[in-house]
DNA sequence: GAGGCCGCTGACCGTCCGTTCAGTCGGGGT
DNA sequence: ACCCCGACTGAACGGACGGTCAGCGGCCTC
């Protein structure tokens, strides 16, 4: 409800500024995004926000030129993520299911270390120009990864029963649903869900004779 | 952006009523809906509602008491679906990873058949009184699905390799992220779309040599 | 064809919104 | 000790917000 005030001062870690101590950009926009998380974008006014850092509504505009650019600057970081995890699998020389296996460990660890990030760029709506860049990114993401899913499926890897584009879209809904449990410290570490949303993705969630992996 | 005259008029299938033909409440929270779900709840402001509906901003309030009781008439429906689905799964016999199936099957139903009303209801983050209480009842039909999950763990139904947790929260994340791609109309069916999330989450999307259903 | 009901209008209210601006404060560098 | 830079304040702005109110207009019923 109130500001913590150890999240504020910036500078840790970073070398030593003149003036007053305080938030930096990057300190501000944590904060910034966690209580968007909380409350939605537009269900966050500057002036509930100022509450929360522990500064006046007007200090914020010392940092950044306005709400919109605290929205972009958080998709923008989400998006980078997500493309530099796609471009590490694109670059592999394996087949496509490997790839796109590869492609859901890298998202994972993605949405686990950016968890905030991402949250928010996925409950974005469309409604501002900074909004409509980030769902254009986004759609390009997804047509990668719906790529990929195609090519597995063309190569005899995954289940041809059902359609590769629904498919590509469970198989998206499951890795991206994880931003709706998953909190950083508490419970599984990375890794445990990397690998669980791996095994069910692949392998589903019933128990088998003898599966590998 | 602007009206379609064929939204409006609520009767079609209902008894003839005195008065003015127009709007009635279920015809205007269908609209009022759709468009909550473009723009965000918090991002649609009366003003905007009224000119998708084609009247003025006044005459929502004769239907209504207000934006609040628009969310509650939908959140409400979409828990009233997924509920009676849990109970419907709840009253049958077989063993927990039957009635699991059952619940996921019935579920995919609700939310195909109630997609609008769902998609608010998953989005809504708890800013207000009937947010805090839409949250609760979700959150109570989260543990109902976690019991099914765990006990179905423990009959051996399910792989033990995964915190039973977990893969509850991914059984639902995969189910809800119908909502963010599924149209009625377009593409597949309910039918077909309940057929590939039953196979996905239990069986995997991996090919497998002989696996039945 | 008169009555009444239902859906609707347009002007208006107080409040909250994102943003601006002219300064003040505080601490490290020199 | 002084300077200056970066963080911050408080009051104010115009506009948009959710909501109110007194009354109008069309259609069914009798």
């Amino acid at each position: 409800m109130t500001a913590v005030s150890n999240v504020r001062n910036g500078r840790d870690g970073k070398a030593n500024r003149r003036g007053r101590p305080g938030y930096d950009r990057e300190s501000l926009l944590r904060v910034a995004v966690k209580v968007f998380n909380e409350r939605g974008y537009d269900g966050t006014s500057m002036d509930e926000l100022s509450k929360r850092l522990g500064i006046s509504k007007s200090a914020i505009y010392h940092h950044v030129s306005g709400k919109d650019e605290l929205l972009q600057l958080a998709v923008d970081r989400a998006l980078d993520g997500l493309f530099a995890a796609a471009d590490e699998a694109g670059a592999l020389d394996g087949s496509a299911i490997d790839r796109l296996e590869h492609l859901v460990r890298a998202s994972v660890a993605v949405l686990v270390a950016e968890q905030p990030f991402v949250t928010l760029l996925l409950r974005v709506r469309g409604n501002t120009a900074v909004e409509k860049r980030a769902l254009a990114r986004r759609r390009e993401f997804d047509r990668l990864v719906s790529g990929l899913v195609e090519q597995a499926e063309a190569d005899g890897d995954i289940r041809p029963d059902i359609d590769p584009a629904i498919t590509a879209r469970l198989l998206f809904g499951l890795v991206n649903s994880l931003i709706e449990w998953y909190r950083p410290g508490a419970g599984a570490g990375a890794d445990e869900i990397a690998d669980a949303v791996r095994k069910v993705a692949f392998d589903g969630l019933r128990r088998r004779p003898a599966t590998g992996g």
